[in-house]
RNA sequence: GUGGGAGUAGCUCAGCUGGUAGAGCUCCGGAUUGUGGCUCCGGUGGUCGUGGGUUCAAGUCCCAUCUCUCACCCCA
């Protein structure tokens, strides 16, 4: 084990012993976005380095450090994606897709940032990212919302609370971010080392400071609320609205700020408090200038983002193995006849898991082999068999005693018993 | 990028003030010569993360490095 090479740093297997649960989870997430008609976009993995760093922001965290960029054999410039919104406009602006229409989309996948892995946050990790194009009311931004209630609820998970903002129009943002700067640069020597770097490339993040020593500092400083113009207001009490309407319970939180440049207008997070220092499972917002920023026409549009890994942790999800139905033990020679067998039952009963012994070995030892599969019942095909055409069938679940069956009739008794056994907890449906 | 904790068998871990490696589970075999689960017996499996240093002697002490982990930063 000393020497072996390992994955790299802060990128993780999931291992058959994991699957099922990440499979379980994919399927409710979907399935609801089914249910509110959105239809799934598969995007590349990478992109050219500029479609992030004109989207993100030159000078955001994630471009100026975090991206996994390099030259290809031309010396073009590409980047495994590190959020998925980039890649969705450019391929949604390609494709004419927000060409006097409305898009809802989805995608799900492996995102990739460089930063130093902890719990929660891992260099590669898989977003579930969800868009909406061409609408500019807060309804949208409200049905967004509810489609994130309905998820948690599906999943059975509850405690997460929602907090919401409004950094108003791109324009009031602006001029918002310059008295901050002006009330934070009279205050220069208050101000921490992150802070006074924030100062220059992200003063709203100052807002979101969790240094105590700041905590007066940033309690006196101007509100963003009150610089929103009538506009902004409007919307956001909009959305406001619609969710009181909905039973939605929210949290403004006039110091959520996102990190991505493009967000404008409504930002929302659902946070825990069981995941350590990374409380944010969800988060999203407006972003109705971007697509206009990166060379289209305008269009508002506003999405979210859930990490699934930080998803999973919180759920506990541990569905195990998909156990067979059927282990086929097979005796010398048997191979052929078994393999046959096998594919036999796959025909005459769609949905059956068979799985046939391979690798030889001992009766005994292909019997624990089909004990430690989980496995409703053992057929065996042996000499005895092979010479009368015939199939042991041995339950083994308690299920009665073992018989032998002429083997044309084999999926008729497989069927039989496996009708007569409780077959649910075999099918690892979510519960 | 910065700081704390940790790296011993495939997995979970023990190994006292340095004397040169152990358990449980898993896996394989046997008790049970066509038959799993329970029990019992036996076996495979480790240059103790890596490299260097101190010492007669290092899993144990020191240094470096890598990885994991938690936190800061930032984010999903």
């Amino acid at each position: 084990m000393a020497n072996r090479i390992q994955a790299i740093r802060g990128v993780s297997d999931i291992l058959p012993e994991r699957s099922p649960a990440w499979r379980e989870l994919e399927q409710v997430l979907i399935d609801v976005l089914d249910s509110y008609g959105y239809q799934e976009i598969r995007l590349p993995i990478m992109e050219k380095t500029e479609v992030f760093a004109r989207a993100i922001g030159e000078h955001t965290d994630i471009v100026s450090k975090e991206m996994y960029s390099f030259a290809d054999r031309n010396d073009d410039s590409i980047t495994l994606r590190p959020e998925g919104t980039a890649g969705c406009v450019r391929a949604g602006l390609q494709h004419g897709l927000f060409h006097n229409q409305t898009q809802r989309l989805w995608y799900l996948g492996p995102m990739f940032r460089h930063e130093r892995p902890q719990k929660g946050r891992y260099r590669q990790f898989h977003q579930i990212g969800v868009e909406a194009y061409g609408m500019a009311g807060p309804d949208i931004d409200a049905e967004l919302i509810l489609l994130c209630q309905r998820l948690w609820r599906q999943l059975g998970l509850d405690g997460l609370q929602l907090e919401l903002n409004s950094l108003g129009s791109t324009e009031s943002r602006a001029a918002y971010r310059e008295v901050l700067v002006d009330y934070f640069g009279q205050h220069r020597d208050q101000l921490d080392d992150d802070s006074r770097r924030r100062l220059e490339h992200n003063p709203l993040r100052i807002l979101d400071s969790k240094n105590p020593d700041m905590q007066a500092l940033i309690a006196d400083a101007p509100a963003l609320a009150d610089h929103l113009d009538d506009e902004s207001r409007a919307h956001f009490a909009g959305l406001c609205e619609l969710l009181t309407a909905a039973g939605i319970d929210y949290v403004i939180n006039p110091r959520l700020v996102r990190g991505l440049d493009y967000y404008n207008h409504t930002v929302f997070e659902w946070t825990t408090d069981q995941l350590g220092a990374q409380a944010t499972v969800c988060a999203g917002g407006r972003y109705d200038r971007l697509i206009e920023q990166v060379g289209g026409p305008p269009t508002p549009a506003i999405g979210f983002a859930i990490g699934l890994e930080r998803l999973l942790e919180l759920l506990g999800l541990d569905p195990g193995p998909r156990q067979p139905h059927v282990y086929i033990v097979t005796g010398e020679g048997a191979a052929a006849r078994a393999l046959q067998l096998a594919d036999q039952l796959r025909d005459a009963l769609p949905g059956l898991r068979v799985m046939s012994h391979c690798g030889g070995g001992s009766l005994k030892s292909q019997f624990k082999r089909a004990d430690r599969n989980g496995a409703l019942l053992a057929l065996i095909l042996a000499d005895d068999e092979l010479a009368s055409d015939r199939v042991t069938v041995k339950p083994l679940r308690g299920q009665g005693e073992q018989h032998s069956v002429a083997q044309a009739a084999a999926a008729d008794t497989v069927k039989e018993l496996l009708a007569a056994a409780a077959l649910p907890e075999t099918d690892s449906t979510p519960q």
